[in-house]
DNA sequence: ATGAAAGCGCTAACAT
DNA sequence: ATGTTAGCGCTTTCAT
């Protein structure tokens, strides 16, 4: 059954194109009586209207583009949850695409993207290779880099410093009298943001003389069974140390039931230390520390810096919004 | 910066709009040197195509809308992630929306991705309402049900039955000597699924002359801290039970948590019992039971029936593909 | 191998 | 309050 138009509709309410145009979407100078007409017609043909053509024609489409690195981090659905709850009721409507942590895969997905003539994107992180960034540029609608602060944006920015995370972190853990510290990760070739929170925690450690006393990696990206597997091992390797840092809390949980199998007691023995602060963390049968990131809030303030930028007609506010994840799960802080 | 168009592409390439086309699209009759000059043109202009007019024009937009209940429980983004692999290379594109389980979110989700036209259309469960059926079958379009098999498809089916699993989880811990079994679940109003695996759970139960020791719901979607709360409170409630049977393997992570924390052996004093086989589930310090289903097979195998489909013109194999989830972390079934 | 004309389904802009 | 004209940027179809 071919889907009727708006042509057709308008036939059978005996009217022009323009005005079932108008009745439709609720517009302001249509007769009470024709606009009921048209829309029993528009029911009664079961009329869905065509957005390409209403796009192609109006020069809007109210797409926000959401480019993130995986969908298997719990981390990421959140943030596309908290973009689609704070574009609710204005109109625009989110399109998710998925980059598997590859630049590559990413600009392809962007430029596919932006073929649609998003009104806005939003892309995760601010590492992109030069490629991207100019196609960005270049798509003259707002741009929104995501979840990180630590580089140049293009143009908007919303997310929390990756480099802060991992100083805080070493500080409150040497703070805590942790000495003996290891570092467990996994695809730090890909996880740039991990990346920047152990440099900038080895750093910490560096000026106090210090390094990371042992180091287990993996190219998988992250998990519970990876950081399990990891932790087995750095500890069997290295049964004296007092602390893990882990590139997130997957690997953090998985780290701790390690531990758990080997009778390690957390966190007098070895303190576990994550990030992200996941839900799970609280629910753990022993406290891991972790920074708590706010993924749902940053994903609702880059919305509401789209839909303001909609509204004003592109003059706004800040251009960046800075988050501070607290650190939570070390005692008294 | 406005973008440029393929007219002007065509201007700067000395040809006309039409060589332009078949250059940029790798056309078969277009001169090598042609091609090239286009190429180069579009290249100089950072020539960005129009999926809108291209879609209007051709009449296919290659897209594959998806509609899934949620983003918080790990399982849908599974499943994304396999629609997603398994369109690869297809030149189909996946569009995902959110309907936070809620049948009217839904009719409007459903309603506004087919007014982009999409080639496709998945949605979860078959338990849609009567008016978004005659939309779904209105579209015209390949229509697939993921994820149940429970009830009557409107096009493709691709799922398993959750009638059966709940009985076969209830058959194996009866096999397994459990007699005293309670259930623990959350958000039952809205997750119909989870209610299909509780009935034919309980009525197997009923065969035996046998029922629920105990119940313990709440409205809040699944979580493993609701699970652990939920469990507190059941084995506070009903210390001498020895099997609880949950909505899903989160709230029986959570339960697991719970039963550590109050000192109860699992599996040898209580079994837990869930169901998605998620992951997380081989990591834990002890074994919960659960159905392990398929999220990415069932993913993949929903777009290889539209990439199916779509090469073989509409014409096609069966319209149901079953899935039998295995029952794990029961020891020997 | 290339081009011209027509049209996809809608809305913007201008009538009336 | 309603209609008319033009056109969004591309492809399809038919010429050449």
């Amino acid at each position: 059954m071919r889907r009727s138009t708006l042509e057709e509709v308008a036939a059978l309410a005996g009217v022009s194109k323009m005005t079932a145009s108008r009745a439709l979407r609720g517009a302001s100078d249509v007769a009470p009586e024709t606009g009921e007409r048209v829309r029993q017609a528009a029911k009664s043909l079961s009329y869905v209207g065509n957005r390409l053509a209403l796009s192609l024609s109006s020069q809007r489409t109210n797409l926000v583009a959401v480019v993130v690195p995986s969908m298997s981090n719990t981390v990421f659905p959140e943030v596309l949850s908290g973009i689609t709850t704070g574009l609710e009721g204005s109109g625009m409507q989110a399109v998710f695409g998925i980059s598997d942590y590859d630049t590559d895969k990413e600009r392809d997905i962007i430029r596919d993207m932006l073929s649609w003539q998003p009104s806005a994107i939003i892309v995760t992180g601010l590492d992109q290779p030069e490629e991207t960034v100019r196609m960005l540029k270049l798509a003259d609608i707002p741009v929104i880099q995501l979840m990180d602060l630590d580089g140049t944006p293009v143009d908007f920015n919303v997310g929390l410093s990756h480099g802060d995370a991992g100083r805080d972190m070493a500080v409150a853990l040497l703070a805590a009298g942790r000495k003996k510290i290891a570092y467990v990760g996994s695809a730090l070739e890909k996880d740039l943001r991990a990346v920047k929170r152990k440099s900038a925690f080895a750093k910490v450690l560096a000026a106090q003389g210090l390094a990371f006393a042992a180091e287990q990696l993996d190219d998988d990206f992250s998990s519970i069974a990876l950081g399990k597997r990891l932790t087995t091992r750095l500890i069997a390797a290295k049964p004296d140390i007092d602390c893990i840092y882990y590139s997130n809390d997957d690997m953090a949980a998985g780290g701790l039931f390690a531990c758990m199998e080997h009778g390690i007691a957390v966190p007098s023995q070895i303190v576990l230390a994550g990030f992200n602060g996941l839900d799970l963390t609280d629910s753990l049968p022993a406290p891991i520390a972790t920074s708590k990131s706010p993924r749902r809030a940053m994903g609702e303030a880059a919305a509401r810096l789209i839909t303001d930028a909609m509204a004003n007609g592109g003059v706004s506010g800040p251009k960046t919004i800075v988050f501070k994840p607290p650190i939570i799960g070390l005692g008294v802080a």
